[in-house]
DNA sequence: TTTCGTGCAAACCTTTTGCAGAGTG
DNA sequence: CACTCTGCAAAAGGTTTGCACGAAA
């Protein structure tokens, strides 16, 4: 759980106004712990109570985004999914064939970053990425399909 | 230059047909000779002579990546951008504020991709990564508008 | 001849935008 | 009070789909 009132002063401190919809969507962000689309945040803020537009949804995202308070990830589920930066960098694989994910501890990222820093001069804006593979449950069923000319993957 | 002539004998030896629009939309991702949106790809080929339909485009590029000949990659130009799978992996970073796409050679990435084989058993599906960051030219620049909460990407 | 692939047009889905009114500082 | 933010509704943009016709094996 993040700490609402501190993202709240964050947006203030940027000069922007605190409203009732980014206090709403700032909440369920947190709540969400994770990914989510700004449908699925859309659908948290309804659930809460009041009614914000989901282009609401989307503008208070980018701003928040802006602001460095949210990430963008696409993780292939064919949206955007957005979440609360954490200090604690982050990284999931995902299975393009039954959608699971894995969180990938930053360590296994973290020197190909740096030498990309070093060698370069290129700084990642993002904190986390998804990488797409095909989990090991999912790898044995894969060899029956593989040449058949249907969807693979 | 790929051999135009082997990627249609492997789409033959998985039982598919080959049709001019197949051909003709091989050939055009030959002559790309890198990523290219269904939309550039459509328009290569219209360029060339025939008129092939779009969504037929859309419907190729997908079979062909079935057949694990074309690669899909979200490169964030806003659609998801197609290339033919080559021997040599390689990656690109994309710098988010002018766009510049810098070529990575994979040995940045194999040994973590090789780890993440070990440790989760999971297998990358893609050979083909877009890293996302801020090249070196802009990075001075960025610092100005840092904190004046308009886009900072 | 049978089955697969294509063109056409329309639908889909996520995301963006213009505008007038409401709410914040 | 001034200016930002929101709701609404419509548009935009990439991608997918149903269907009947045309072409490959």
């Amino acid at each position: 759980m993040y700490a609402l009132q501190d993202l709240l002063d964050r947006v203030r401190q940027h000069g922007l106004r605190i409203t009732r919809q980014r206090g709403i969507i700032l909440q369920a962000l947190c709540e969400l712990e994770g990914h989510a689309s700004a449908e699925e945040v859309y659908d948290r803020v309804i659930l809460h109570q009041c009614d914000v537009d989901l282009s609401t949804v989307y503008r208070t995202l980018e701003t928040l985004h802006d602001l460095d308070i949210v990430s963008h990830t696409d993780l292939g589920h064919g949206c955007t999914e957005y979440e609360i930066v954490s200090e604690q960098p982050h990284h999931h694989l995902v299975c393009q064939q039954c959608g699971h994910m894995i969180e990938l501890d930053d360590a296994y990222l973290a020197p190909v970053v740096e030498s990309i820093h070093l060698d370069f001069e290129f700084d990642l804006t993002s904190r986390h990425f998804a990488i797409f593979g095909i989990c090991r449950a999912c790898r044995g069923k894969q060899h029956q399909t593989v040449s058949d000319g249907s969807r693979a993957a």
